[in-house]
DNA sequence: ATACATGCAAACATTTTGCTTTGGC
DNA sequence: GCCAAAGCAAAATGTTTGCATGTAT
């Protein structure tokens, strides 16, 4: 029996964003489909440089600049969300409806993953607009330390 | 009646500091000491960009490249912490025994401001701990918004 | 005296902009 | 045909390192 009553799909996502593109007067190009394709395919957030790698290794051929102005207009129209984990570059997320991520990052490789837990924190975003006046307030929750593979390493140091 | 019985002054945590300063083999300077005191009397996390501004402003004749070497061996230590807002530069804020603060910032002009919530996401920590393995778990919490002041600005741009 | 901290200069990575050409509508 | 998007080049910003000199221990 396969499963057939999958109401979320990526289909289904990539309809939603060309939609709010098409709303808000993008034209629907090349790098586009290109970039929403993958940023629905990844689960994680991507930096710039990581979809520019993607992207050579996917047969797209595309200016470094084109893909940050890219970018740069999804997140104007709410699209994308950029994110600040501790590193040089900023990570970049499509916004899909529904869907919010908590992330787990080691403090000593870098690497992102998005964890699965029961995120107690949207309870207090009415206190914030409250007690700030914030207007569109939205959360972000991080969990570091270091990651197994990590701790590894540094036994293997230690050791020596 | 003045208020005496205060415990946890800025002069406790400067002794805090410096001890943990020296236990690391960190040698007791000029900037070193600066650092130590600007950090204390700041509540908000500061750019490097912004320590340097105040440096200048307070006299003290610093390189950007020391107070950045400074900067990352406090870090090494774990003594500073590195926050990553979604700007280009990271901001740094001094670990204080007792302190855990969250964060509220403006999307649009990028203001940075502590905010006082009850945090719920400390228990949390023992469930991540569990499920990913990693070991010296911290977790950051920051709300994100238009600012007042921007939602201002934005109303004089409509109006026109 | 020794090793760590500093200043100065330069390399590096990343983000951002200007301007011309291409391509979607 | 018009205006947004893309390509190319270069500037701006922020981070990091190398090396000679100064300074705390």
């Amino acid at each position: 029996v396969t499963e057939t009553c999958k109401s979320i799909t990526p289909e289904n996502h990539l309809a939603h964003c060309l939609d709010r593109c098409r709303q808000n007067n993008l034209r629907r190009t090349r790098v586009l489909n290109w970039l929403l394709r993958e940023m629905i395919a990844a689960i994680n957030p991507l930096t710039l440089t990581q979809l520019q790698e993607r992207a050579e290794a996917g047969g797209l051929d595309c200016d470094p600049a084109t893909l940050y102005r890219q970018i740069m207009k999804l997140e104007g129209i709410g699209l994308v969300r950029r994110l600040g984990f501790h590193q040089r570059s900023n990570y970049f997320k499509l916004l899909l409806p529904g869907q919010h991520q908590d992330y787990l990052i080691c403090d000593q490789c870098g690497a992102v993953q998005v964890i699965d837990i029961e995120c107690p924190v949207h309870d207090l975003e009415d206190e914030v607009v409250e007690k700030s006046g914030f207007t569109g307030v939205h959360h972000e929750l991080e969990f570091f330390g270091v990651c197994p593979d990590c701790q590894q390493a540094e036994k293997s140091i230690a050791a020596r």
